[in-house]
DNA sequence: TTGAAAGCGATACCAT
DNA sequence: ATGGTATCGCTTTCAA
């Protein structure tokens, strides 16, 4: 049988040589479907996210292609378009199509239900259903750290969306550093954007944003105030996006190792197919922060006592 | 005779009615293996591009799973990673995965073998093999006459990159309109970034890029060598990506209407899955020009000769 | 070690 | 209109 050229089951070296020859010659091609009917196995893998226009999720898509190539597995896509009822109805058509598993990014304040179908999640530490997922309370304490070490005392945090956990998180990160030595507030975007020259005539020399997209638009607003930055105004952002070091002047940023949590979710899944122990329970990847030509050094250093 | 319940076939309306409480009842889930098997069907529509992580793609990719969903198709990802052996073999492991059919956006300068293969290419009307795309050298022409209405008259024309036959298309559109009006040069960053400065003290008022990503960094050489836009300096970019809104000045940009191509390539596969006239031979999607912040009129608007 | 044959679960055709 | 059954191409088990 022509199936023990795929390795396994025992043959003779010569009879594997003349069959793999003639298979050859014929151009033969195994058919996915047979074998999936077969063995019950599709070779495919569901990738789940809010919303692929966020540029947030690129990258992670294509890590998590790039993984799944490699463990031979293929990736069917399923965008949810930032909508909830989309995400249930995306896992379900995945399962009707047959992959063996999926890799979730759930929407934001989301349990997804899977439902005895092997998944990571790829979301943040704080949810208990996390496979893997950055450190992003850690990656909001770098960034914090990065500014009271630059001697800024005065602190603006920006947020995207309140319902985000991983924003969330993020900023509990920040203000867990921050609290102690340093006056700070938070804003949400969704509330609408704060008065950049308003804050900073009040005394404010630091910005630190859950999102590299906020971080450009608070450089923007800046620069139409006509507020220096970084010499007036340090600027953090997060997730290290393309616009990061398109804009000038470069956006420093806290970046997500995507490659190993794409790596490990999908180790993880192919665990859980194979029935394998499986390692990995809340696995997590630590955040690294890029200091570009946003940040500086606050220009009245505050050597005394916060505020 | 369960599948009778799929619609066609002759049965009683009591019958399928009977089947159909039955196979709820008892939770039937068809196997797509199984249909795949037998129809030589799978139901997958692979989708081929260069870089899934260049911020133009993934409204595209989400659009594509858009049209592909609702065509009934899953959207199996394959990012060949700016390599252009990488695309061969992604091709390839698509076809042995069995997909109906494919979507190509098919990596700069490259005529990818599909090799009977249903496939539609989104690449740009100058391409021979292109199934449908945006009509690139008419946006370059837009872009460049929306520069000429609000008086420019000394413009500076800046693509990524040489290779890219759609850069190239729309630089030519651009071309096109100066030609004969107004004095002009071209640019590639690939040759490093030019002196925006250099530039506007020598009068030039416009400058054309073939990307936001590009206009966004040429926002950011004028504002530190304190050139105000659009005051001193008009810029118009390309895709309409999301920083294009975060940035400040908003930026000006044509965009392509993603969702119609992704529609029009998507119906096109289905056609030839199914033998059916394919009434698309190089389709060709308008570009739309949007005029935001960064555009404004020329400070000394020429109304004499071009130069 | 090799050959033969039984199924995986749908579909479609053919008798009834 | 309905029930029965051969078949898609591969994997796996069993016999030789």
């Amino acid at each position: 049988m022509s199936n023990a050229l795929s390795g396994k089951g025992r043959i003779s070296a010569e009879m594997a040589e003349r069959v793999r020859r003639r298979a050859d010659e014929v151009g033969f091609r195994p058919s996915q479907a047979a074998r999936a009917l077969k063995t019950g196995r599709s070779g495919i893998l569901g990738f789940v996210m809010p919303d692929l226009s966020n540029p947030l999720f690129p990258k992670l898509a294509q890590s998590v292609e790039i993984a799944a190539t490699k463990a031979g597995y293929g990736v069917l896509i399923a965008d949810s378009r930032g909508d909830v009822d989309e995400q249930t109805a995306a896992i379900e058509r995945l399962r009707q199509r047959g992959v063996d598993g999926i890799v979730i990014v759930p929407h934001r304040g989301t349990r997804p239900k899977i439902q005895s179908l092997p998944a990571a999640v790829i979301h943040t530490p704080s949810d208990p259903l996390n496979t893997v997922s950055s450190d992003h309370a850690e990656g909001g304490r770098q960034a914090a750290q990065a500014l009271i070490d630059l001697g800024h005392r005065d602190i603006l945090i920006l947020g995207g969306d309140r319902a985000s956990e991983v924003q969330r998180d993020r900023i509990d990160g920040m203000v867990g550093v921050l609290g102690p030595v340093a006056r700070h507030r938070t804003a949400w975007t969704t509330d609408g954007f704060p008065d950049i020259a308003d804050l900073v005539a009040a005394g404010v020399t630091g910005v630190l944003t859950t999102s590299d997209l906020i971080a450009l638009r608070v450089l923007g607003d800046a620069y139409q105030a006509g507020i220096k930055v970084p010499d007036d105004l340090s600027i953090i952002g997060f997730d290290d996006m393309p616009l990061a070091t398109a804009v000038r002047p470069t956006l420093s940023t806290v970046a997500q190792d995507v490659g190993q949590i794409a790596e490990k979710a999908v180790t993880h899944v192919h665990s859980l197919i194979n029935n394998e122990q499986s390692n990995a329970g809340g696995m997590v990847v630590p955040m690294t922060l890029t200091l570009r030509a946003s940040t500086a050094a606050a220009r009245h250093h505050q050597t005394g006592e916060p505020s």
